[in-house]
RNA sequence: CGCGGGGUGGAGCAGUGGCAGCUCGUUGGGCUCAUAACCCAAAGGUCGUAGGUUCGAAUCCUGCCCCCGCAA
């Protein structure tokens, strides 16, 4: 019994949509899915549905979309919709869920968060987590109620980030390693066999949504700071400066501290941040980008309505930008 | 019709009506104890595609294909 649950599932972006295939695969039964409506999106603002849906039409679910989760109307859909649902399961869905909803399914409703609760609460847990260089992160089960991520835990994994860890790659890792918690925690819920833990207010910290200005570069903060953002909004919004009047994207990058230069092959000698230059590390030449503290080294860069490009093709055609400084 | 940039030897770019170029790479040779350094030489391009204008088009006009930035 515990191993057949019937699931409604809620969600929206890929992250939703490895979740989402997950528990079709499983031994429980999705018997629909809640997602947001399609949206122009894309160089000609084509209606895209969200991967959860597309995901959901291959694997031939009934889907319901829904602006937003308020109204006797939409509120009695819902209930018709999910009425065989013993349990709701949330992930990345986009959008708070009223009482009502949260009250609907016998065993409540479950949310995958991609966190250790309680920090990192909110909409970017995993950006953040990659911006204050965390060794390790992980996912929550959680059951929901009212509050931002505040409910009652049910169970945890630890993930390890790695150094070159992006906020897509991690992502990857936390769907997967969020898949397998919470097929382990459906039945043990449903069972009764779990007690949910409560967080610990006082040692929760909240993360905003991500702004497309976030990732315009500071070069007065020290290169750890921008190469940790680099991986953090990868892949968005993307990290970028201006240069010469167009954007130029940092996609990947080593920092390069001071110490390990070779002075005498340094060029130029103003240490403003943002200037460009060319020096030699170990007999190889790379682009050096000076910061409030240390050196940036790009390793591959996109200058607006070019391709994506490594720092020596870079270089190669754009040469003129060595010794100009950036982000002016 | 959301706004915009771009398609030029293997790579990255310049060239906006008159001989198709630059840097790198490749190949061969030289120098060197040696080299990703340096010197010499060579190969490699129907300039995305179809048509038009012109004495002459990579360059101007039109259609189509492809790549990308912004916005959402």
């Amino acid at each position: 019994m515990a191993e057949n649950l019937k699931i409604l599932f809620m969600g929206t972006p890929e992250l939703g949509a490895t979740v989402l295939k997950a528990l079709a695969n499983s031994s429980h039964q999705v018997i629909g899915v809640v997602t947001q409506p399609d949206r122009p999106a894309g160089r000609k603002n084509v209606l895209t549905p969200p991967p959860v849906k597309v995901a959901a039409q291959e694997l031939g679910l009934p889907i319901m979309q829904v602006e937003k989760l308020r109204g006797e109307q939409i509120l009695g859909e819902l209930r018709e919709f999910s009425q065989a649902a013993d349990v709701f399961v949330v992930a990345a869905f986009g959008m708070l869920l009223p009482t009502t909803v949260l009250e609907m399914p016998r065993l409540k409703c479950l949310n995958v968060h991609g966190s250790l609760l309680p920090k990192y609460r909110g909409a970017s847990p995993v950006a953040q987590a990659l911006l204050d260089g965390c060794l390790e992160t992980g996912v929550t089960i959680m059951q929901m109620e009212k509050g931002l991520d505040t409910g009652p835990m049910l169970s945890k994994v630890v993930v390890p980030i790695a150094s070159d860890e992006t906020q897509a790659s991690l992502m990857q890792k936390l769907a997967e390693a969020g898949v397998k918690v919470l097929l382990e925690t459906l039945p043990a819920w449903a069972e009764n066999r779990i007690t949910p833990e409560v967080q610990d207010d006082s040692q929760a910290t909240l993360t905003g949504i991500i702004k497309k200005e976030y990732g315009r570069i500071n070069w007065a903060e020290p290169a750890v700071l921008i190469e940790r953002k680099i991986r953090a909004y990868d892949p968005w919004p993307g990290v970028f400066t201006s240069w010469n009047g167009q954007q130029l994207k940092i996609l990947k990058a080593e920092v390069v501290l001071a110490s390990a230069l070779d002075t005498a092959e340094m060029l130029g000698n103003e240490s403003k941040p943002g200037r460009v230059s060319l020096a030699k590390i170990g007999g190889v030449e790379r682009l050096l980008i000076i910061t409030g503290s240390g050196f940036l080294a790009p390793t591959l860069l996109q200058l607006a309505g070019k391709k994506v490009v490594n720092s020596k093709d870079f270089v190669q055609g754009q040469r003129a930008i060595i010794n100009t400084v950036l982000g002016e």
